[in-house]
DNA sequence: GGTATTGTATACTATATTAGTCATAATAGT
DNA sequence: ACTATTATGACTAATATAGTATACAATACC
């Protein structure tokens, strides 16, 4: 049940960004260096977020990426479904038919049941309450930055 | 943020034991049969059930295995740990010292948040409960036996 | 005690996924 | 045209997954 480093990334990526927003586009290289993913692999990380039209790209000299919409309107769930796929826990809760089991199979509700709680947590947080929580982390000004 | 096949057939062999229990010790290889799980696969599935103290096994002609404590006393949460190791969607939920961010990442504390709501789930439901429900959706006896 | 039955343990393998790197193309500003 | 920047696709090494195969150990029954 792990996330993989894009799902990690990804979100942290989102939210550098959205932390920086007032100096838009932001450059993928800043962020790579205070995130310390390498730029190459960030990269990779951003373009299923343009495509799902959470992050807007301006390409050439003072280029750089941007939200597309508020970060209050980006919701975790959204990101990791961009970035990760569905988030059920086995494919037949999206898709019963891929196990002929599944009209009768208990086991499968109870990853139903886990989808839900996922979603739960996921779908309730948007990119603006992970700013938020860590302004109130980390009141001064720039501390963000040496992290 | 898939759960692997060891333990979703893990704990379809928790359920289809459970149901059988009268008849103890059950084979692996009807379990097997039942569950179509090749019987290599379940031998390694249930070492680390047996070492956790989930199953008992009894060696030998007539053996088999059985449920080594009650049903109701067998938490989900217990399976996936043994089968899956920690639910933890990333590795510095359970250890901050994997990653320097910890004190501060707020990303973290919401993998946090996400690994309680699926815990949630998994702590509250028992093998007792999955036992129920199966014998609610297929009340006849016999029934769960051609699935 | 011998033998069939059953679980135990280890080694091996094919495939898929992860986590990148690297080179190159496209685009925009100067 | 030149330069800065993102976009894209090819490639790769390492790891995890999902098994299979084989030999071994314990036990019950005759």
């Amino acid at each position: 049940m792990k996330l993989s480093t894009k799902g990690q990334y990804g979100t942290r990526m989102l939210l550098d960004l959205a932390l920086h927003e007032e100096e838009a586009p932001v450059l993928l290289k800043d962020i790579a260096q205070r995130q310390q993913i390498s730029l190459g692999y960030l990269e990779h990380l951003v373009t299923p977020l343009i495509a799902g039209g959470i992050v807007r790209s301006t390409r050439g000299a003072k280029g750089g990426v941007s939200l597309a919409k508020p970060s209050e309107q980006i919701k975790l769930s959204e990101v990791i479904q961009l970035l990760e796929g569905s988030i059920a826990p086995v494919a037949c809760v999206n898709d019963p038919a891929v196990c002929s089991r599944s009209e009768s199979c208990v086991t499968r509700d109870i990853w139903d049941e886990l989808k839900q709680a996922m979603d739960g947590v996921l779908a309730s947080t948007t990119l603006q309450n992970l700013v938020q929580r860590q302004k109130d982390k980390q009141p001064l000004e720039g501390a963000m930055y040496y992290i």
